[in-house]
DNA sequence: CCGGTCGATGTCAGCTACTGCCATCACTAT
DNA sequence: ATAGTGATGGCAGTAGCTGACATCGACCGG
């Protein structure tokens, strides 16, 4: 609990500063270097100069640290939905919300591969990633009803837009590089309406 | 732990027969009685005449015991995939899948029903839902592409259709009655097509 | 008929995620 | 000073899940 640790003159208080903050940092590293599930929450506390108790004060269960964004994330899918201008069609206002996206996670690229490759390392991260995914799906859904969408033509836009998001994203994460996130929401789009216009 | 109950007048091993079954029955009426969290795996066992170490063996968790269909209704859409002409857009051969799985899930509705009630009244029982989900987009995906569609297509179809699948299955089970899950299936595409179409 | 193997279950000990309850201790407002 | 507040520690307890070993009937070769 040393504060040279973090180096750190102003007057602090009975703790050191930013638990979550050290709490996040130390669950990540011991994510990446042992793995999720040989890691416990006792060591994640340790390393951060906490008790487990208090870990659970901060994030709901263990899994949850890694899925700090996504309240900000469905935040910013909903309000790019929003500020389309009311006389696009819905699928134009779910491309805004995915190239906004793409703009705001396009950046940080490694260490969203990495947090990736964490979480397709392990079924449990995967099942929370995909109840984040589906949370979003709603909030979309939401969102273009509150645009006068019928439906289940937003719930079906919206569980589209994840499906492009999902493939974007995981194209973007495992590609050497080149194209960069916007472009391949735009290009997945394009995809998905190439084929479905078949039939 | 008497045949009685089951009534049974064979020659019988050392345990009553169908343990699998009786955890499953056990299972399913505790969480409708009680709900999933407040029945402990003790109860279940008990209740099926076994012990708590034996229910584990199986079924991986406690969540699992609600998705014993799923790997066969894999099975379902896969075959139907790869039963489709070769000459078949990837959406009819989705469309095609959707069809199956519609007309085998459209039986049993009441089961269905009360099934899904349990599920989505639980975030751990929705996110084991959304994970068998996207297992049976891979796998739908795995089946275009060993029909020769190159990537990102197959993904995308198959996820489009996955979407169309949770919509279509979301609306039969909500609504009071009338129309059946396989029109379901096809008005859900069809309200896709008319919605990526746009833009 | 006999002994050995096998498969399904029981028993028990143990780990770990997660929770409730209360104590502690600095900081702050009055 | 004193009381209140907020973040943390400490501790006991529940429940999901696992590993190791014992048990016992069925089955099979001899």
């Amino acid at each position: 609990m040393s504060a040279a640790v973090i180096g750190y003159d102003q007057a602090m208080g009975r703790w050191e500063p930013n638990a979550r903050g050290r709490l996040e940092q130390a669950a990540l590293e011991l994510y990446v270097e042992r793995g999720f599930e040989q890691t416990t929450v006792a060591e994640i506390a340790q390393r951060a100069g906490l008790t487990e108790r208090t870990f659970f004060r901060h994030f709901a269960d263990k899994r949850e640290v890694l899925f700090q964004g996504a309240a900000s994330l469905q935040e910013l899918l909903v309000n790019a939905v929003a500020g389309t201008p009311a006389s696009s069609a819905p699928i134009d206002a779910i491309a805004a919300a995915l190239a906004a996206a793409g703009a705001v996670l396009g950046e940080r690229r490694e260490s969203a591969r990495q947090r990736q490759t964490v979480i397709a390392a392990n079924p449990e991260l995967r099942e929370r990633e995909l109840i984040k995914l589906a949370s979003l799906a709603t909030a979309l859904a939401n969102a273009l009803r509150a645009r006068g969408v019928r439906d289940p033509t937003a719930g079906l836009a919206a569980e589209a837009g994840i499906a492009v998001f999902k493939i974007a994203f995981e194209r973007w994460v495992e590609e050497s590089n080149q194209r960069d996130l916007p472009l391949l929401m735009r290009e997945s789009l394009d995809e998905l309406r190439a084929v479905t216009a078949g039939g």
